[in-house]
DNA sequence: GACCTTTTCTTGAAAGTTGAACTAGATAGA
DNA sequence: TCTATCTAGTTCAACTTTCAAGAAAAGGTC
């Protein structure tokens, strides 16, 4: 069956109906396994600890509020939420930009710092776990190519400046 | 550098930091685009939208409240809370289980279906544009083979018989 | 400069999620 | 039977996310 219009399928194959269910379940499996290690290991969600993960990757271990948002894949006000909560616990801190004073700065503070370093083992182990001890390393190749295109077929346009890989 | 006990590498190598790194923006922002289309287009979440798939494919359309959040892979308590916004949609009714007093069966209305049926050729389109237009029909049974691997690898314990795959 | 548009970030309320506590019914063993 | 334990499902409070609205500064254009 098919639109009369374009020609596409309007279903699924039964071949893509299990691959779309199979990759549903492992995707939900996946992060909450995430969430739960995370929040039981480093008193956050995975997200949370992604962002403190960015700012700890970034020039003097801070970020714009955007570029943050934007490099993490989430909105402003998200973020803008996020970040106060971290705030509260100490581990990043807000700073005015100089250039433009609309803008501010996430800055990992150094208890931030010090929380990153004593979690990260584990969260690795984790991931690692979950994933690439599973995996052949023609299956890691596979799958990131996979990624890769589907992550630049949902990119808002315009925007490849925010992938890495293709630079 | 490995642990000491295991041998197994504390952190990720470049590609696989490449990769994961590929895996999260991409699940993050399909999962996102998916939300925001039915969001739009069926007044719900994913996740709801999912349950009422589940439950048009079941027996009479309806299952038991456990069983459908097993398979839908998220908690008891997300479920009841999903349910009864459903049923406030008129989408979903409740029903005592006759074989057990202790048990609820969720069953899809008409209504349920009915929207169901208007809304499914739109969000099939979605998914359709999102990732099997995107892949090559290797890439495709490349991906099913890995999600059901990872799935798997995360599975509570002697939960198989929630994988339709492996049967 | 005055005006309009855009960008940056925050806020508040509504919706959704989580984990723990709880009720009620089923189950199994002495 | 009596009792302890387990299972099904709900509820509450705390937390997170979303969407719409808004304040403040930047950038253009006349």
């Amino acid at each position: 069956m098919t639109t009369a219009s374009t020609g596409a399928p309007l279903w699924l194959t039964d071949e893509e109906q299990c691959v779309w269910r199979a990759y549903l379940h492992a995707t939900t499996l996946l992060e909450d396994h995430l969430d739960r290690q995370l929040q039981a290991d480093a008193g956050m969600p995975h997200i949370y600890y992604g962002l403190l993960v960015q700012l700890s990757q970034a020039p003097r271990r801070q970020m714009r509020m955007t570029e943050l948002a934007k490099d993490a894949k989430i909105t402003r006000s998200r973020l803008s939420h996020a970040v106060a909560r971290l705030e509260k616990n100490g581990w990043v801190r807000r700073e005015d930009c100089p250039s433009d004073k609309r803008g501010q700065n996430a800055v990992l503070t150094d208890e931030g710092y010090e929380m990153l370093r004593r979690s990260a083992p584990g969260h690795v182990k984790a991931v690692r776990q979950a994933m690439f001890d599973r995996l052949t390393p023609e299956q890691v190749r596979s799958l990131g190519e996979i990624m890769k295109i589907l992550a630049a077929g949902l990119q808002p346009e315009g925007a490849d400046a925010d992938l890495p890989w293709l630079r």
